[in-house]
DNA sequence: GAAGGTCCAGCGTCCACTAGA
DNA sequence: GTCTAGTGGACGCTGGACCTT
């Protein structure tokens, strides 16, 4: 209405400054403050003088009745003072004398409460974790960081010992289909390893990681509650990532070849086939044959230990979790520490190698010497797996991560040797043979992943976390929104549950040392889906056709153009359906 | 959908009078507003009830809990949300107050993130023990973190200002030379911004930035001590890392044309040319003839403001530094304020367009509106500037996050159109014409920035913290290590920071949020570097030959095998001798 | 015109501070 | 010195006015 609003105007009150309009009239914040204060508290000054009192920036404080009669008269409108709002926040500045949270805050604008009809029944803001709160849960886990380690368990569960695991047809089916974790898992970790003959071309454990995955996706109410093409936006998003950090996360830390050697008396546990699939635990000597030296010999030795040993022992939690934890683990996690306990051979060093189906690509590898260890974890040994793969194959570097300014030039990964193995023996000290990916994969997650010693509940929080990636590409905003809200949540909860373990200035190392691993997990997978394009753009198959379909890009390589370079791709779902040879 | 328009039809939350439909409920303004604010945002309230307060024209805005509970169970609908339908921007705004424009404006819409977000949740919970130390610390800025701040303003203090800056011919040149910031600084705040003529086809700025990129390295004892080839693998794997982030930190919300429209009256501090390179502020217009509508105004205007108002104001910090911070502040913060306040032309609220130089690619954007702002952050207002480039140019789609699947297959970014310019009209709703890796580098870096409104010494501690990247490739091991070293020191520093200014929980959220930026800054740089790549195989130059020089990878393409998926390359070094036009 | 978005004046809340008890 | 009612500058929120498609 009134027009303008002048630059040096001044406090129609107390000739102050004015800070602008309030209640229809040009004023200073004081009185503005004055004003609404006086009158939403039902105020009644006593002028101590002659009602008179002079009223100005100097002694406006003096007479409030004056001032207050001031206000009025120049024509403050109390039509204009609105009713109590919300509390908000403040986002700057930040308080001088925090501290207690004395209940009495918001000590008062309000002085008597005079039926403002403010709904505020307030005060003690618990909500926000409190120290108190944490000491509390101290003794138990977050309900969040404990269902995600038992899931993570029954993940490997399901994926070791289910027989009958279903794998979805096409992307579409398994995001439809109910979660298989939110069910009665239908094996017990005393059953057998699941086997794949040695004549099946699929790429056994691939298909059963990634269909297990979108089932562990599927846990969460918050991607439940996603539209579909945002599903599938995330599921191919964290896709790679999801895998290497699985093959990364417990893989033992080298090979002892003289134990290997030395242990033919092993039970044999595998008794139908040369073993395959050892879980994620496998082996990859489908064909001992052209494995030198003592490759038959490790053929099926493994076949007895990555069951038994490896296995039970990578795929549980080691002995030396922290008590606090150890003691709440869920139930499926005791049973499998009672497994450990009385399996013998647990004590056994063997290194596996791994498999992923007995492609002519895939190979055994043995993690050379003992790539990062232990620094700072607060977990014992190594109760890892090796669960590698590779698919691309070339005359590759020796890892490590010096100078190896040539990968991005080898475009083609054309498989070469595609039987050969990695060397296996002690003294192979460099990873010769190996892919740029693996490579990659090794420096970049593995090692530090060993070097953190991550707990599974660790594990299992950083792949949630990965996994709700607000920078998701394709992410309706709305879906994006909900995303970030449950990954700020999960990275409390890590928080906290580090807390717990760590005194405060080790839980914001470690969280910041877990939080780190991401950009590299998503750099190696970046470099995997760049190497799978490959593979893709000469096999396209159902899965491929269905992320298609669902996507908007539907050119023919589209499959390409979903690989985005941060994140995982869709790429390697293709594997569930894909393969040649299959 | 439903049909018609009731005439006096009350508001389905609130009752006050609906003003049409909105979210598909009909509804008032207020509800409207408040409900696309609370998701945009991401807010999450706290019902200081019992959830079930009233929601009443009256005391709509006493809970908003349970205002947004209302929202959604009368059937709002969060899909019909926009995100980010118009970056560019009002440029026909008719403002009822004419002039004056008031200088700080921009109170901005969007807050999302709450890391301390959800105010009244974490205001309040001072539990945490060390108080104390807060306290002690709250009276002086780490050491560390008050050099990387002074460092930072230096960093543009010189590259603003500084008129002989030399440019290292070769990385070596670069490498060898002492530190600039380790001398005395030649300029100072006051001196006229560094200008570039017109017809000088250097990407000027760029080229500034990037020697000045290792000036800052070498501030680094850790870096310093590091042999000379893992000096280069630092500075090329943090590069394009480097230059996302400077142009993403300290850019306008968003352009206000009328402004720019109505005060062809400023100064104009150009003179030479219709000016290029305003500092990390500037604009591309170098041809203001295919520019429509008002560009012709804007070319000249943006002379004149992006150098006296932008410039100062954006390279600045802004007036609403928190008073701790604010006194604190080393010396040559203190200079730059001055100058704010000294400086007529500093209260203008222009938004300022980009450049580089005169590339033909390159090109000015504005902005838009208030993309987020300041929610957990301690600073004031967006005292940024608009520091984009876009070498590529191709028929790009809008920006946000929205199913961009395409952009991998963009391969050859054929600079189509070298001279377009992205449309700058009121109508030109989406940024179409903006590459995608420009659209990556808003959704991924240059909007979280504002979300999160960096500090200029959390910015600095982000982009030391990413430099000291332990990933990086061809590191010696030794090295590695020290990285590792200089790395988590720096984090420390970071999370003692925030632990100043937020409470226990805000400080770990915060915290957990700047470093998942890094992730993303990675990938947008992967990204540039992808589409570089085309650019440097063209033109192989002196700082190319340079770094082929001192790493291993001698291939003729070797500049494209330094280009990691995972972080910056050296891609961009290239540009400091290159440039066909040149 | 309908519906989604942005702007910004103006209103309420916060909280550092300060006289006075 | 401690406690407390009161102040007012800084800022978060709101919603009507406007801009855009
Ligand atoms: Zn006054
Ligand atoms: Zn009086
Ligand atoms: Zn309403
Ligand atoms: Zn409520």
């Amino acid at each position: 209405m009134s027009e303008k609003l002048p630059p040096g105007t001044l406090c129609a009150v107390c000739e102050d400054v004015a800070t602008g309009k309030h209640y229809s009239v040009a004023s200073c914040n004081g009185c503005k403050t004055f004003f609404r204060r006086a009158l939403v508290n039902n105020r009644e000054f006593i002028c101590q003088g002659n009602k008179d009192c002079p009223v100005n920036k100097g002694v406006r404080c003096a007479c409030r009745y004056c001032r207050l009669q001031k206000c009025l008269a120049v024509g403050m409108d109390k039509n204009s003072i609105q009713n109590d709002r919300d509390r908000i926040g403040y986002t700057k500045r930040k308080r001088k004398h925090d501290d207690h949270e004395s209940d009495d805050r918001h000590h008062s604008e309000h002085v008597h409460d005079g039926s403002s009809g403010s709904p505020q029944v307030n005060d003690n803001s618990p909500e926000n974790g409190d120290i108190k709160d944490i000491k509390i849960d101290l003794n138990c886990l977050d309900p969040i960081a404990e269902r995600l380690t038992t899931l993570e368990n029954n993940f490997t569960l399901l994926l070791s010992r289910c027989g009958d695991l279903h794998l979805y047809a096409t992307l579409e089916d398994a995001l439809n289909a109910p979660s298989r974790f939110m069910q009665p898992i239908s094996c017990e970790w005393s059953d057998h390893v699941v086997l794949t003959s040695r004549d099946d071309k699929m790429p056994f454990w691939r298909q059963r990681l990634i269909a297990l995955y979108i089932d562990w996706a599927k846990t969460f109410s918050t991607f439940r509650s996603l539209p579909y093409t945002d599903k599938v936006a995330m599921v191919t998003n964290h896709a790679s990532s999801f895998m290497i950090m699985c093959e990364a996360f417990r893989t033992p830390e080298h090979a002892k070849s003289d134990v290997v050697r030395r242990r033919p008396d092993l039970p044999t546990i595998v008794s139908n086939n040369s073993g395959q699939g050892c879980s994620r635990v496998s082996t990859a000597f489908s064909n001992s044959d052209n494995a030198e030296g003592t490759h038959d010999d490790l053929s099926t030795l493994l076949n007895a230990t990555c069951i038994q040993q490896s296995i039970n022992k990578g795929i549980l939690f080691g002995d030396e979790k922290p008590a606090e934890e150890k003691t709440l683990l869920p139930l499926p996690i005791r049973e499998i520490k009672q497994e450990i306990i009385e399996t013998p051979t647990t004590t056994g060093m063997i290194q596996l190698p791994t498999e992923y189906g007995n492609l002519p690509a895939d190979y055994g590898l043995w993690i050379p010497q003992d790539y990062g260890h232990p620094t700072a974890g607060h977990e014992g040994k190594s109760d890892m797996h090796n669960f590698f793969e590779a698919r691309e194959f070339c005359a590759g570097r020796p890892s490590s991560c010096n100078l190896n300014l040539n990968e991005r030039t080898m475009r083609t990964v054309p498989m070469i040797e595609p039987r050969q193995f990695p060397i296996l023996t002690a003294n192979s000290a460099s990873l010769s043979g190996i892919t740029p990916v693996l490579t990659m994969m090794i420096d970049l997650v593995m090692k530090p992943f060993r070097q953190l010693n991550f707990s599974t509940t660790e594990f299992a929080l950083l792949q949630a976390i990965m996994f709700f990636d607000p920078d998701t590409e394709g992410l309706d905003s709305a879906s994006q929104r909900n995303v970030i809200a449950e990954q700020k949540k999960l990275l409390a909860v890590l928080f906290r549950h580090l807390q717990k373990a760590y005194n405060i200035n080790a839980a914001h190392e470690r969280y910041a040392a877990i939080i780190l691993r991401m950009p590299s997990i998503r750099r190696a997978a970046a470099k995997k889906n760049e190497s799978l394009q490959v593979l893709d753009m000469l096999q396209l198959h159902e899965m491929n056709s269905l992320v298609k379909e669902t996507s908007l890009g539907v050119r023919p390589s589209s499959v390409q153009q979903r690989m985005g370079i941060g994140g995982g791709a869709g790429g390697c779902l293709t594997f569930a359906n894909e393969h040649p040879e299959a």
